[in-house]
DNA sequence: TCAAACTTTCAGAAATTCCTGAAAATTGAG
DNA sequence: CTCAATTTTCAGGAATTTCTGAAAGTTTGA
C-alpha cells in the first residue's frame, strides 16, 4: 500500500486536527484514509498504509463505526471485512452532527434542566440559575434549528445557504404580508 | 469561596465535556465558575474554589483569553486582574463559532487548496483530489453561510431559528415570485 | 468438528498532556 | 528607584491517553 505525498499530507492534516477535536490522532487517520480511498480497505492495508499495528487499526475501526463514518462490506471469497466512507459529503456531515449532538449536546441539556429545577438556596445559586438558564435556552433554540434544517433536502438547504443573510430580506416580506392577512409564521 | 452543590455539578460537567472537545478540563472548569460567577473573581479565587494551583489558573486563563472568552477588569485600589465572562450569551457563541472556524476550519481549507493544486500522478490521486474537492466545497458553503448568519441581528436570526423548517415554504414561495418578475434572489 | 483465517481484547510500555512549586518577571505605589 | 504585590514561566513529576504484541475469541469452509 503506497500512499502518495498528496495523501499523506491529507491523512496527516486529519490527525493532527483529529486531537485539537478530542477524537484521537489514529482514528482521524484511518479516516481520512478511507475518506480519499478510491476502494474500500481492509484492516490490514489500513496498518500498512499508515504503519499503525493491526490491533490499534482494530480499535480505531470500531471507535469510527460507534460514530456511524464507516461503512463495512465483504468480497465473495473474501473473509476480510473491508472498510469505505459514505459517498455522499452531505450525509457524512449529517451523521457527524446526529452524534455530536448525542454525545455533547444531550448529556449538556440534561444536566442544565436538572440544575434548574433545584429550589436556590442564596442569592448566588439564583444567579447561577439564571445564567444555566440562558445558556439552555441558546442551546435548545439552536440545536434544534439545525435539526429542522437536517431534515430539509439537500436542494432547499444548498439555495437557502446560498441566499445567505439575504434570507433577512425574505423574512421580513413575509412578515409583512402576515401582518396583512393576521396570520402568523411563527411557531410560538 | 464556597462554591454550591449546584455550580460545582455545572462545573464538573464542563470539565469533563471540556476533554471530549480538545480543550483540557481545568479550562473547563474556569470558563464554567466565571459563567455563573455573580461577580468577576481573581486567580486566586478561582485557583481556591476549584483548588487548583495558582500557576495552573493563570495558564488556564491566559487559554481563555487566546479564545476572547473572558472580560479582564480592575477595581481601584486592588492590583489584582478580576476575570468575567460577557454577558451575552448570543455574543459568546459567535466568539466561539468564530474562534474554532479561525482554528479549525481555516487551516483544512488553505490545506484542501494545496492539494487541489497539483497535479494527479494517477488514478488513485484525481480520485482523491475529487473528494476533496467535494468536501473543500462542503466545508466552504456551510462556512461562509455561517458567517453570513453570523452578521443578522439577534431577532432577525431568532425569527428564522424559530421558523425551523418552515422556511422552506417561505423559501418556495419566493422562488415562484421570482419566476414571475424574472429576477433571481440567489446569488450565483 | 476442526483448523485456518481473521478480528478483538487487554496488560502494560511508550508517548503525551496536565499540573505543580519554585523562581523569574512585571507592575505600580511610595 | 525600591520594594512588595501580583502574575508568568518552566522544569520535571503525576496523570492520562495512546499504542503494541501476545493471547483469546470468532467465523466459516471443508
Amino acid at each position: 500500500m503506497n500512499t502518495t505525498p498528496l495523501v499523506q499530507s491529507f491523512v496527516a492534516h486529519f490527525g493532527e486536527m483529529g486531537s485539537r477535536w478530542g477524537i484521537n490522532r489514529t482514528v482521524g487517520q484511518i479516516y481520512a484514509l478511507l475518506f480519499v480511498s478510491e476502494k474500500p480497505l481492509n484492516a490490514d492495508e489500513i496498518a500498512e498504509s499508515l504503519s499503525f499495528s493491526r490491533s490499534n487499526v482494530s480499535m480505531g475501526l470500531k471507535e469510527l463505526e460507534s460514530w456511524r463514518l464507516v461503512k463495512l462490506q465483504h468480497y465473495p471469497g473474501d473473509r476480510r471485512e473491508y472498510f469505505s466512507t459514505p459517498d455522499d459529503v452531505w450525509a457524512i456531515f449529517k451523521t457527524l452532527a446526529d452524534e455530536r449532538k448525542k454525545r455533547e449536546v444531550e448529556p449538556t441539556l440534561t444536566m442544565l434542566r436538572g440544575a434548574m429545577m433545584e429550589k436556590p438556596a442564596s442569592d448566588a445559586e439564583r444567579h447561577a440559575q439564571q445564567r444555566m438558564s440562558e445558556m439552555y435556552q441558546l442551546i435548545e433554540l439552536v440545536t434544534t434549528w439545525f435539526s429542522d434544517i437536517q431534515h430539509m433536502d439537500v436542494e432547499t438547504l444548498q439555495r437557502l445557504m446560498k441566499l445567505g443573510s439575504q434570507v433577512q430580506k425574505v423574512l421580513q416580506f413575509t412578515q409583512s404580508l402576515s401582518k396583512l392577512t393576521g396570520r402568523d409564521t411563527d411557531r410560538e
